[in-house]
DNA sequence: TTACGTGCAAAATATTTGCAAGAAG
DNA sequence: CTTCTTGCAAATATTTTGCACGTAA
């Protein structure tokens, strides 16, 4: 996973606020974590390249990266996780039995989206959906 | 939506586990929101009825029942969520601007599954998924 | 230079736990 | 009776806040 990291300066920027090393190395650590991220991780993360970032900063930074669009999160098997914010969205299959995550393309719920719209009139905002159930190791599953 | 209070009893009995006014009670409180319920409303709910019932015992019981699966648990707009569990599961659609949420047929859903598990090899246990999006009234949507 | 951000420590919240007393079955 | 449950209070854990100092732009 690329880090574009100009392109987030740019758009803290933009919005007028700062980029502090304290706002890069949160994002790095997010961007780290090849999926998602507790907050726990954050700061293991954080910290371990800085040793005195403070947690209310992270706390106050999570706050501000979401606001701005930049990083979402979800609720995974009751813990909350952090991801950067991609510009196609995707998904994830969550397994119950072993904690398995695995990526679900956009697309598997554009049908779906598709029928809200037109039956709801409901536009989802599927950035970050979480489905739970049981994967293909742990289900036994043959067809 | 009715209250079968005695399906509860028997279900909780059955596991070798007892009906205590406080179980009626909290289950009670649960049913009577007639959609999601937070642990705050719960306890207002349960301790309007019965004033002094422990906060404690409400958080031991809820994850009884969460874990009889007599009660569902989600997340809707970051905070925590109960509702009785039911025959049919059924899903929620959240406007992210004015907070309303709708519900959704089981139904809908199924085609997502069934490919989910042709392709994935995954079962999907979608008791209580929540769809975020915008609702027709906040979208100005016309088609 | 000038707000915006951070660190720190304390406060406010939220959740969990141990244990003795109470009660359902 | 038996042992599952509750209440209580204390222990933990989590998140928020105020304020003075630091610093990006």
């Amino acid at each position: 996973m690329t880090h574009h990291l100009l392109d987030y300066a740019t758009r803290i920027r933009e919005q007028g606020f700062r980029l502090t090393p304290q706002r890069q190395l949160i994002l790095d650590a997010i961007c780290e974590g090849d999926q998602h991220v507790t907050f726990e991780e954050i700061c293991r993360r954080v910290q371990a390249k800085s040793s005195a970032i403070n947690q209310a900063t992270v706390y106050r930074t999570l706050e501000f990266l979401s606001k701005l669009h930049l990083v979402t999160t979800a609720e995974i098997s009751g813990d909350k996780v952090y991801e950067i914010a991609t510009e196609t969205p995707h998904h994830h299959l969550v397994c119950r039995s072993c904690g398995a995550v695995e990526s679900l393309a956009d697309s598997f719920l554009s049908e779906l989206s598709a029928r809200l719209r037109q039956e709801y009139h409901f536009k989802t905002e599927l950035s970050h959906l979480v489905i739970t159930g049981v994967c293909a190791k742990c289900g036994g599953d043959n067809g």
